[in-house]
DNA sequence: TGTATATTTGTGTGCGTGAACATATGAATA
DNA sequence: TATTCATATGTTCACGCACACAAATATACA
């Protein structure tokens, strides 16, 4: 069990017959060096392996760097109030750090408003940003102006193919809609018929939700369930008692066993009309552990939901950018979580642990 | 938005009108200070909501803290090879940091390996200790040894009352108990019997084995299950032959259609039984992202396994000893782990994401 | 060869805290 | 009142790195 004493810079430029100075500049090239003084550093460097104290070294660059979140107003859904959540805890967390987070709220139904809040961001002038992409066409014209002012970003929750962060942290939405499917195929006893409901307000996501289909029907369809008939329906504006009705009729009319439903909020407005209207022998799977949703789960109106962690999402996604900027630590290119189920017994142990 | 400036120890000696060394004193309460002094550090330090400069803590104490960790051979055991690996994970983790991490292994299956495994760790001096507690009596006196050299421990995977560790970090059995329990209620079809299998070579498991039986059973108990019947079996000692004679006996004999094995090595054993006898039409629901139990869920032969995560048991534990000492940081008492479910549709994106 | 200028290298200080060491203060004792 | 000693407080440097600034060396040109 060697003791090793840690190489400094120091132990590097005396090994190359240099000054601290000079190491330095090779180190984070800056400055201009002799050929020869860049090979003796250089050599001494490998022979040592040597690591810089991140520690000294945040200590030593005395900056502080400015974190800017984009993300949808949290006090408009519960599922972004949670995204809002876990980016309060990674302030909490880092709060003792040289790094200053400003949250930026923008209207999740107004893509004017992503426009605007993006300006704003931007004119505090971050190092680095945390963005949810949305709105699709804005957030790629957005990319650009990041690009052009080489600030890196992060995106976490939708994934857009056309932008270069520095890392994705969301899920895998096909996978996740065959989970779905894997659950509901089990729970089901009675004959009748498949629904997979889409419910939202931004069209924008119409898409994303559209994998979670495709995993859903693709399941079936491997493991020969075709005794069951899968139905989609669209709601894209929200309308409380249209919307109960509608559903309702099409619970009724079409036989309907058992529902997907592939968002969030989704999912307790659908429980909420299975509730109202005793209809709970229908199987329900969603998504995500909303305060509604966790309620209609522990009523038995939900059966299962697939958490997507949104709280983790945005925590881990501060933290990965305050590792990059302070600790110049890579995060992963993509972080795809883990596909959480979520049932009756097992609901608390989620709520009682921490930010895993 | 106003840009703070970071309070530092000279402002607060400034305010009170002392050194710093004064104030340095009331941190870290060492050496005498007049009540006077005192009383206006004090008030100094609550107006200002003063928080050290964790880097520069860190940098300025220049001592190189170890932690032991001691747990059973990651070699002779699949699951304590997992949490090997958090471990390992975590030295990376904190690789540049002024820690040592090193790993004590004894014999999970003799006691007095535990005894001298505990001794060598001991001589190694640490400033902190993680230790998986799996023999009890052994365990409990070197709590002891450790109380009376006062060096601070955390304990992960098995839980032991009469500790008195920093922090606790595991699963409520009983809680996953009734979650096997739901898994296998609501996968069952057919009628028959229900088997609780408990296949272990350390006695000492037993009472925790217990502890999840129970939940599993109060789960049946409480929703009114009473149509089937629950036999539990014991396998102290595992031998191959014999066990696969033992189980299929059993299974045959006791019309068995759903298993519930509670530890992780038994899940790939039983599954071994159920594959060989092309019994896959019975469901089992086990424990732990085993290599072998991977495998025969990916077969179909396991449907259901609860997730321990040993990994990161592991990778956590070494996690909070490196933040209480290098950064003061207190963990929770208990960190009790959601109870994680894993299937087939979801098993690769837990095998995919990182550490979570 | 001397001077101006570009290029390369070196020195020193600050970051905020920890801790060894030095000093001041006041009480007890001779 | 002088001396001793415990107690309370202050000074200073180290930690390892970053970076501004100063200095040295090389090159160009008259």
């Amino acid at each position: 069990m060697t003791e090793f004493k840690n190489i400094r810079i120091k132990d590097i430029a005396a090994m190359a017959g240099v000054s601290v100075a000079t190491v330095d500049r090779v180190l984070h090239n800056r400055g201009k060096i002799s050929e020869k003084a860049l090979k003796k550093v250089v050599e001494a460097l490998e022979q040592t392996g040597y690591k810089p104290n991140l520690i000294a070294s945040t200590l030593g660059s005395n900056k502080v760097y400015k974190i800017a979140a984009l993300l949808p107003d949290p006090v408009l859904d519960d599922y972004w109030n949670q995204s809002g959540a876990g980016i309060f805890k990674a302030k909490e967390e880092w709060s003792q750090y040289n790094v200053r987070i400003e949250s930026f709220y923008f209207n999740l139904y107004e893509k004017s408003s992503f426009r605007e809040t993006a300006e704003k961001a931007l004119a505090y002038e971050p190092d680095s940003m945390l963005i949810a992409p949305v709105f699709h066409r804005e957030a790629v014209e957005f990319f650009g102006v990041l690009k052009s002012k080489s600030i890196p970003y992060i995106l976490f929750n939708t994934n857009i193919p056309e932008a270069e962060p520095v890392s994705f942290i969301g899920q895998d939405l096909y996978q996740s809609g065959r989970v779905g499917a894997e659950l509901l195929a089990t729970k089901l006893v009675k004959d009748g018929n498949i629904a997979v409901l889409h419910i939202y307000e931004d069209i924008q996501n119409a898409v994303h939700l559209k994998e979670k289909e495709r995993g859903f029907r693709d399941y079936f369809m491997e493991n020969k369930l075709d005794s069951f008939n899968i139905i989609s329906y669209d709601f894209g504006t929200y309308n409380e008692p249209e919307f109960d009705r509608e559903v309702l009729t099409a619970l009724n009319r079409d036989k309907i066993s058992g529902i997907f439903v592939s968002t969030s909020k989704g999912s307790y407005l659908t429980a909420s009309v299975l509730d109202k209207n005793n209809k709970r022998d229908i199987v329900l799977v969603g998504y995500d552990m909303l305060k509604d949703n966790i309620h209609y789960m522990y009523d038995g109106v939900i059966n299962y939901l697939i958490n997507q962690n949104p709280r983790k999402q945005a925590f881990l996604g501060i933290s990965y950018l305050v590792n990059y900027l302070l600790f110049r630590k890579q995060p992963p290119v993509t972080d795809l979580f883990p596909l959480e189920i979520i049932m009756h017994e097992n609901i608390k142990s989620y709520l009682y642990s921490g930010l895993h």
